[in-house]
DNA sequence: GCCATTTCTTGACTTTTATCAAGCGAAATT
DNA sequence: AATTTCGCTTGATAAAAGTCAAGAAATGGC
């Protein structure tokens, strides 16, 4: 373990590196940081279910996060898989004093928490960080916004295609080699079909578009006949500003 | 046509009356009023399509107005439909210069809009007014999650008791007659259904849970009925705090 | 390196939803 | 009042996705 005053320095220089807190002061970071406390999670760890006390708000430094909603019936639908610089928990900002939804580790992670009330009281004192959380809660409005379209207007191979290129940049013509950031049964969640029909699906989209697929790791010769594929039933096109 | 002064009163008193504007000072608002212009619009006039400019924040006053996405195949995918209190065209905020969907009227509509630059300003200047509208985006992002969800996990006859349920109240006990606030074609599009399959998903839901439909109107006899029948694929029970 | 566990795939089948086509009924137009 | 339009329903059929079950492949622990 790190001496505390080393583990502060680190979580200091993690938050200063977010876009989210590019607004801030160096003494209101070193604030933030105070207070703030670093956790290292394995795969398969439950941060908090539904309904636990939302009391912090949680920052990714690395890993994969999880969140999912759970219905009474068991069934779990995923609304968002979260990496470096996705945050969450900050539904307690809006009064809300139980957590919407759950969150599972789902590749091993470390992950910043910091006290919303911190938070809450950095927005008020400084505005061009008020601003800033307005435009990243926009900009995820939005993102969902497209999840709805997404899961209502493409198929199965599409949707598998669509999550794919979010890994493409827009610039690359070449063959691109990519490795599936998490297991291929959470993939399913998060584009919200059953892990049998992702398979399936996946087997069908290599058949259409000539990737290639092996384990984890996907081959895609021509993106261009991936994008012809996949977009076709989108209001987006490739590359998304969006992802 | 009223005279100039005399709207401008009309939509200061409206503009009052938001739950979001309430931080606000007489002084703010009244400069707000001064750039907001009222419309009245007619069923099926589109506001503006998708990458339309985006310059200003749009209120509804009264009627309903459909925000959806139209993908490139044709298909639309409705993401909201707004009435009294709900805004859109928020993401200028975020620095988006385009619509990322369109705006139509499902039912007349009065609707105000006011140059975003204004509420930008008033964001930076106002800390209380930044902490609300930080607030509201977050709770239309939560929404927007259990959208997600119920599209996911609900079958079509559920997802229509729960759109019913939303307009119940959760004391209410006894008999509720209801009525569709806009076309079932709408309402059908709006939870991400094909009018056929709404038709359908009607009569089965009519079936299992003994409510009666005539036409827009709705009798719910046994409230409960169509709780249980409805919330066991849902994570929120009834009354849900969040609609 | 081997075994145990987990993750993934495949097959057979069911259920759900979409699609295409036709017909009904209420409301607006003339 | 007749006609046209639009919204809604219904039927037949197809496509997509879910479910259950079994087996294959990959992974991690020892």
């Amino acid at each position: 373990m790190l001496p505390v005053s080393a583990q502060k320095s680190m979580v200091l220089s993690h938050l200063r590196r977010q876009a989210l807190f590019k607004p801030l002061s160096d003494d209101a970071l070193a604030g933030l940081a105070e207070y703030a406390a670093l956790k290292r999670e394995k795969k398969g760890t439950v941060l908090f279910s539904a309904e636990a006390p939302n009391e912090k708000i949680y920052l990714v430094l690395s890993g994969w996060v999880k969140l999912f909603r759970e219905t009474l019936a068991g069934d779990e639908a995923v609304t968002d898989v979260l990496s470096s610089g996705g945050f969450f928990g900050e539904f307690g900002l809006s009064g809300h004093d139980e957590m919407p939804y759950g969150a599972e580790v789902v590749e091993d992670a470390e992950i910043v928490s910091i006290p919303r009330f911190l938070l809450a009281e950095e927005i008020m004192r400084n505005s061009l960080f008020g601003m800033a959380v307005v435009q990243n809660m926009t900009r995820q409005r939005l993102q969902r916004d497209m999840e709805i379209e997404h899961r209502t207007v493409q198929s199965a191979p599409q949707r598998i295609g669509c999550f794919l290129l979010k890994f493409c940049r827009g610039d690359n013509a070449g063959p691109v080699v990519l490795h599936l950031p998490y297991d291929k049964t959470v993939v399913a969640h998060r584009l919200g079909m059953q892990p049998e029909t992702f398979s399936r699906a996946l087997a069908k989209l290599r058949e259409e578009t000539g990737i290639r697929v092996r384990g984890a790791t996907v081959e895609i010769d021509n993106l261009q006949k991936l994008v012809d594929y996949t977009c076709s039933a989108c209001s987006a096109s490739f590359p998304c500003a969006d992802k």
